[in-house]
DNA sequence: ATTTTATGTCAGCCATATTGACTTATATTG
DNA sequence: CAATATAAGTCAATATGGCTGACATAAAAT
């Protein structure tokens, strides 16, 4: 009955199913940067500065190599836009206590004030998509992203309810 | 009893849970792009021929400025990375018959080739995290993503089980 | 016949990434 | 303690992929 060659009717509603959720994630993807892309261009920034504020917001006390690790990209690359950030006073580092070769980061005032201006239409927008979806929609998305997500320690970051900050 | 000031339980739970999503993305989005772009290297191509070479295999018969529109870049920049897929065989241009001025993209043999093997590792890592998840869970990704997404006519898209082709 | 549209092209600029080599300060280890 | 390894910073050169602006061509629409 079932043609050995071509893939029965379940597996092309599947890679359908798969090439439809690659594409959704580049419509979102697009649309979700497209907001905070349009406010680094009034500061001279790019969308490098944005993950760099987000992190250090999010993950106080970062060490630079914590952050090379988690954007996956070179010292040198992070080094122009991370100065940037600590000359303009958005960004403080301090040496490590236990270990002072560490430069810890930290959001200034203004580096939250960024932070939170940045990360407003994203929210808006993820905040409305999550509310018209509704809670198990919502963690649908959360199992699937996280499905996604190849290392076990990035997953980790999202198993407890993060770190309340400010 | 309430703060009057400050955010509710259940404001700060649906902030911090909106904030995971938006990280959520950053990390998917990364680990999703990072199998590809190591082929695409191998080329001597980047991530902008990939978007090129998904797009018009999915959406055959695409025009130059349908694909300008999903990309959002100028068509200086297009055309750089399209004039590199059409010259080295990957995608072929014939005139619209309604409309002689447009240049109906579509891929070649080799295009769908590069094509496959573009999207392998992404088809495995989404459709293993969809398997992983669950239907009800690909259905709440689904819903979520639709919500993150801009334009109406983008969201479209993902109506009806798109296009079977091939 | 004129204007608009779809596409292509030239030139130059900028942001972000890369590799490779090297430095400094501090920690770790034999 | 001396040697080595690690965290971070820096210099230089290069590539890619965006951008703007100006202009060209062909075909469609008015």
């Amino acid at each position: 009955m079932a043609d050995i060659k071509s893939p029965s009717a379940a597996d092309l509603a599947g890679e359908e199913l798969v090439r439809q959720g690659i594409e959704l994630l580049f419509f979102a993807y697009r649309d979700f940067t497209a907001e905070p892309d349009r406010i680094l261009d009034e500061y001279g920034f790019g969308r490098a500065h944005h993950r760099v504020v987000h992190f250090v917001g999010r993950y106080p006390h970062m060490t630079v190599g914590e952050l090379l690790e988690i954007l996956r990209i070179t010292k040198q690359s992070l080094n122009r836009v991370l100065g940037q950030l600590v000359r303009q006073g958005f960004i403080i580092q301090h040496r490590g206590l236990q270990d002072r070769r560490q430069r810890l980061l930290e959001l200034t005032e203004r580096g939250h004030q960024l932070e939170r201006l940045l990360s407003a239409p994203q929210r808006a927008r993820v905040g409305a998509a999550f509310k018209k979806a509704g809670a198990p929609a919502v963690e649908g998305f959360r199992k699937v992203l996280l499905g996604i997500i190849e290392s076990e320690e990035d997953r980790r970051r999202f198993e407890h309810p993060p770190p309340t900050r400010r």
